[in-house]
DNA sequence: CCGGATGTTCACCT
DNA sequence: GAGGTGAACATCCG
């Protein structure tokens, strides 16, 4: 997906729906309903939600939260997640043109989502290949904090006490929200740590710098426009060298993903 | 033709 | 319980 920085682009497309009211549902994917809680379909999303005005426009991790309601009264929570692929389209164009692994097709059939709203205009979420999900009041609970607000201490314990590999800790949503794949290996490249390392291991120097490459990062690649505008982007490839050192970059499966660092500069 | 790709959930191991 | 693995979803690309 559309890691926390694309669907902080999605979230600001979605503040131009602010006040518009849902006239109709025009398309609701059943298999993108899977994740409910109640085991609602498209028929129930529709009934919920048709009527409704569009109050505000929140994001937390990769969860874009869209607030509808009646007057300024929030009703219900409209929760829209993107998958690896998923674009969100207001009025039939979205914030964000690409997608790394998509492809430059636009094809209005992978609309697995789609709102009308009264006075003309549309949302939609256009995902080829439907990892994504749409819910009504989503569970936000069990998530951690989002990378953007992470604070040292914070980070500190998320990392004490687990023996995890610090990648694994940064990629599980439930401990820290937002970083994906392409983040976890940028944020560790710069913070000189390897992916591996078992995250009770850090000490308290690497400890900040992990946390100031968090934020460092987060900033500069939003500066950019994309998660996948790192440093060290370049590199994940078979034959890559380390953008900061030229030595041949590793890769290797961690977190269940695939995973390139440096071995002379991340230790 | 095959394998993998910004993700998440689940069953099933150790 | 914690942590790891592989499958599933569907499409495109090398």
């Amino acid at each position: 997906m559309p890691e926390l920085i694309e669907v902080e682009i999605y979230r600001q497309t979605a503040t131009r729906v602010l006040g518009r009211r849902i006239s109709s549902v025009e398309v609701v994917d059943p298999f993108a309903l899977r994740h409910d809680r109640l085991g609602r379909g498209a028929a129930d999303v529709a009934a919920a939600i048709v009527g409704t005005t569009v109050l505000a426009a929140r994001r937390h991790g990769k969860l874009l939260l869209v607030d509808l309601g009646h007057g300024s009264m929030r009703d219900l929570v409209l929760g829209l997640r993107f998958g690896m692929t998923g674009r969100l389209l207001v009025d039939d164009r979205g914030g964000i043109d690409e997608l790394l692994y998509t492809s430059d097709r636009n094809d209005p059939v992978w609309d697995r989502f789609r709102v009308r709203f009264a006075g003309g205009g549309t949302l939609a979420v256009r995902d080829p290949r439907r990892l994504g999900a749409v819910e009504i009041d989503p569970d936000v609970s069990a998530f951690g904090v989002d990378a953007t607000k992470l604070s040292l201490s914070e980070l500190r314990r998320v990392l004490a006490g687990s023996s995890a590999a610090v990648k694994a800790r940064l990629l599980d949503q439930h401990v820290v929200c937002g970083i994906g794949n392409l983040l976890a290996d940028e944020i560790l490249w710069r913070a000189a740590i390897a992916p591996g390392v078992a995250a009770s291991g850090i000490g308290a120097p690497r400890v900040r710098r992990l946390h100031a490459a968090v934020h460092d990062t987060l900033a500069e690649l939003t500066e950019r426009g994309g998660s996948h505008l790192g440093d060290v982007m370049e590199a994940r490839r078979p034959g890559g060298a380390c953008p900061r050192d030229g030595a041949p970059m590793r890769v290797a499966t961690i977190g269940g993903r695939t995973t390139w660092w440096c071995p002379k500069h991340q230790h």
